[in-house]
DNA sequence: ACCTGAACACCGTTCAAGT
DNA sequence: ACCTGAACACCGTTCAAGT
């Protein structure tokens, strides 16, 4: 751990995220991020200990930024839903850190008070024990999942094209369904997931 | 496009992919590869249009090696079960292309079909229209997400250890669930969080 | 025609040297 | 003490040359 003295690691985190907002996560890279800060390269390395570590930094300050603070909601579904948003919306406002998202999630102290908010609505909603356990990894691989999908799953309509493609005799539900699926948008898309996952859990035996 | 001669692409995709079985994703590169082949660097580059295109292939290997077949199960419900089980067991038999799934999911003809049995079963079920494309990108959104919460979640007992290690005052719930947590495997969990997607999918108003 | 090795422009990181 | 640039061991990929 080094001490920072001109600047702290939330710059360092910040300048990395505008390289990754500005060039893509293809760019980031020591250098990059020093230039940005306008310093040496191994500068850097008095604020950070390796590449790992300024990824994390950058996780870090996206999840941090989500909401945590009890939603608003008239009923437990709405209020799971307006938490889920708030991760949805703003890790989609830098699509590029999405791939660094899953292995550096949990250094987020952010997410973790997202996470015991969420637990206090389940706990409202009468989910208990092991069970709460398991509605709120399903809603995370949900969530987690279908954020992955809106931003990294078409790569320039490149999916869709495949599926456009399809010999109809050989996969006549998917020609159906990719039909049906240039009606839905990605917010639609999303909530209509989601509602899946929220009945589920309120259906429970 | 090359054309291969000594080799296929399944020969090229098979070798990368013992790479990444025996030491990892970090030790794919295109000469490592080669080498495994025992050919040169740049003869890769006759079956392989970049390093992009050779992860696509590894990931098709994998994928391609799901099970579409109808499967057995006396409801819906449980065909689904088996098939997202088919899924997350080959997927997870090679942890190590987690990451590049992905990316790359849309070019395996064999996830294609797998998708086509699932809509077929969904079609049982009685879910049609934009419904059904809602609930395959659900089903899809969720498998995804716990596969990679799965693999790439803890990294090592690193996750459960910065929950554990929270201030119970300021996250009560968090470490109450901690608890629980520790009682229920991966296996169980993923079947508890699919369980609710399938139970949300029937419960559609 | 198929394959090769040298070379180029990048990486992350180490280390000895500067102030 | 803090910061620097050269250097090392890697990348992916280009290209001219070999058979």
């Amino acid at each position: 751990m080094p001490r920072p003295r001109s600047l702290t690691q939330g710059q360092i985190a910040a300048a990395a995220l505008a390289v990754i907002d500005r060039d893509g996560l293809a760019a980031l890279s020591m250098r990059t991020v020093a230039g940005e800060l306008g310093m040496s390269t191994m500068a850097l390395y008095r604020y950070v200990g390796d590449r790992d570590e300024l990824e994390g930094l950058v996780v870090e300050l996206v999840l941090d930024g989500v909401d945590a603070s009890p939603p608003p909601g008239a009923t437990w579904q709405e209020r799971i839903t307006v938490l889920a948003g708030r991760v949805r919306e703003r890790v989609g406002a830098h699509p590029g850190v999405v791939p660094l998202t899953m292995t550096h999630r949990h250094r987020s102290a952010g997410i973790l008070r997202w996470s015991e908010t969420v637990l206090g609505v389940l706990a409202e909603a009468g989910v208990e024990g092991p069970e709460r356990v398991v509605a709120l990894r399903g809603l995370l691989s949900y969530l987690i999942g279908a954020i992955q999908l809106e931003h990294l799953g078409p790569l320039s309509g490149e999916g869709t094209a495949a599926i456009a493609g399809l010999p109809r005799a050989e996969f006549p539900r998917m020609a159906e369904t990719a039909g049906h699926a240039l009606l839905i948008g990605a917010e639609e898309e999303f909530h209509g997931g989601l509602a899946i996952v929220l009945r589920g859990i309120a259906a429970r035996t």
